[in-house]
DNA sequence: CCCAAGGGTTGACGTTACGTCAGGGTCAAG
DNA sequence: CTTGACCCTGACGTAACGTCAACCCTTGGG
């Protein structure tokens, strides 16, 4: 007969492992030695064995007591759906480890694809760094609000850039954040030079019948609009010259009838 | 700016998991709104998903602080480790699918293949299932105290069985159990027809020089004699003819010289 | 004969990564 | 003004053992 060591051994578990089997009552407790060792015949050894391959499995104890105790029938029924688990984890995980290789490869894992290609699509045309990570940002909380639109958004933003006037916009911004100008006091030609880029912009979409789209929703254009706000006074003193000129907002800005500028 | 839920929505995990995160300083407490509501920006969702992904792939939290605490190089480092792990946990898994594949055969884990082979020989004999049940068990233990021997000790088994009489010897013992014999007031005839056979196939081995060998250690030889007492009140009667006729154990019987029987 | 080493015993608290209340306050909508 | 869907903190529950503590039994050596 074996000692609870000698039975733990041979089925590849800890001693703790088998007394824990013993006291949620997964292994039924054996006879006695005369000073109170537990002693181990070999029904012992095939039950561990069972229940260590089951537990290896990732089959919570409760489950694999229901089946052991269960009949043939419904132990082999219960095997097939472990296995189904089996290769589902299996499969999740080989999906961790892409997950994994571009998270090491610094993959933006926060961003869909499209706004990936996009935030690229700007690096290639000579932004600066600094302001794609504060574009990013923006997109990140813009996603994480309205994940099913994102990729309409973006395809709307990659017309955008077809516009020579919406890019040399964009060199401007960056520029003015490259040359730590962002805190410096507002210098009302720049300012002004990028008002009238705007307009032209507006017009034209304007013309076109691209404004006061709703694509997306009031909170999410707040949103962009208080990111813009904040990124700099400049771009506060944009906004004020062109609600002057008869714009109002800007994410989503619209024309105010020429009678109702004040 | 986001709420809780929706910073939470987006990386995946639930809302309990990222005050989890808080508490644990795994991911930084945010600037709370005027009412105690924490609101996150852009860098709590990429540092959130970080950990959700590292998480997801079984790294405990604690090394994930670690690993997203660390420089660049450490890191991709520490990812290629993480990588290494899930290779070798879908390894595991894949070999567990084969084991719980054979647990639905009804294949005997707890016995190694040279054992399994013994049994179904011994099945092919038209030996009873009640007496292979016996068998198995017995050797379910010894296997699990000698497994480094146990496939020598059965080509030793394989080898008795090329004798027609301990062919006979088999089939008297099984027939003995499945009649119920086992319990009935024991039959003397049976009992010396078996002391006969067993005599002759001592007799024989002694001539070939095959008797008191050293393959299993006195554990295992104690062993196997209390299984063979146990098994039934006529094994011992055998053995007691046996004995007076001048033998003396069982599993590693001896010769007494003539001189010293009692 | 005693002692140390290496088994065994029960009992109880620690661990990981959250789940799940309880008992509140807040906010937008009808 | 209520209702439902959020938010807050605090605290206990869970699974499957790990890890002491404090004790008993057995065995080989000085």
């Amino acid at each position: 007969m074996l000692t609870i060591s000698q039975l733990a051994g041979y089925a590849g578990v800890t001693v703790r492992a088998v007394r824990h089997y013993h006291q949620i009552g997964l292994l039924p407790e054996p006879e006695r030695d005369h000073s109170g060792y537990r002693i181990y015949g070999a029904t012992a050894v095939v039950r561990l064995i069972q229940i260590h391959t089951l537990a290896d499995a990732g089959v919570p104890l409760a489950r694999v007591q229901e089946l052991l105790d269960a009949g043939a029938e419904e132990f082999t029924d219960g095997i097939q759906d472990i296995d189904k688990e089996l290769r589902a984890e299996i499969r999740r995980l080989q999906n961790t480890r892409k997950r994994l290789a571009r998270l090491a490869a610094g993959d933006h894992l926060a961003l869909p694809p499209s706004v990936v290609e996009y935030l690229d699509r700007l690096r290639g045309l000579g932004v600066e760094d600094q302001y794609i990570v504060l574009e990013r940002d923006a997109w990140i909380l813009v996603a994480a609000q309205i994940p099913a639109e994102i990729d309409a958004v973006m395809a709307k933003k990659h017309e955008d850039l077809d516009d020579p006037d919406m890019v040399r916009l964009y060199r401007l911004a960056s520029d003015h954040l490259a040359s730590g100008a962002a805190d410096s006091p507002v210098d009302d030609r720049r300012v002004v030079e990028v008002a009238d880029i705007v307009e032209r912009l507006l017009i034209r979409a304007a013309k076109a019948g691209e404004l006061g789209d709703e694509t997306m929703d009031d909170q999410v254009v707040a949103l962009l609009d208080a990111t813009m706000i904040e990124s700099s006074p400049h771009a506060e003193r944009v906004l004020s010259i062109l609600e002057q000129r008869g714009w109002k907002g800007w994410t989503r800005i619209e024309r105010v009838p020429a009678d109702r500028i004040k």
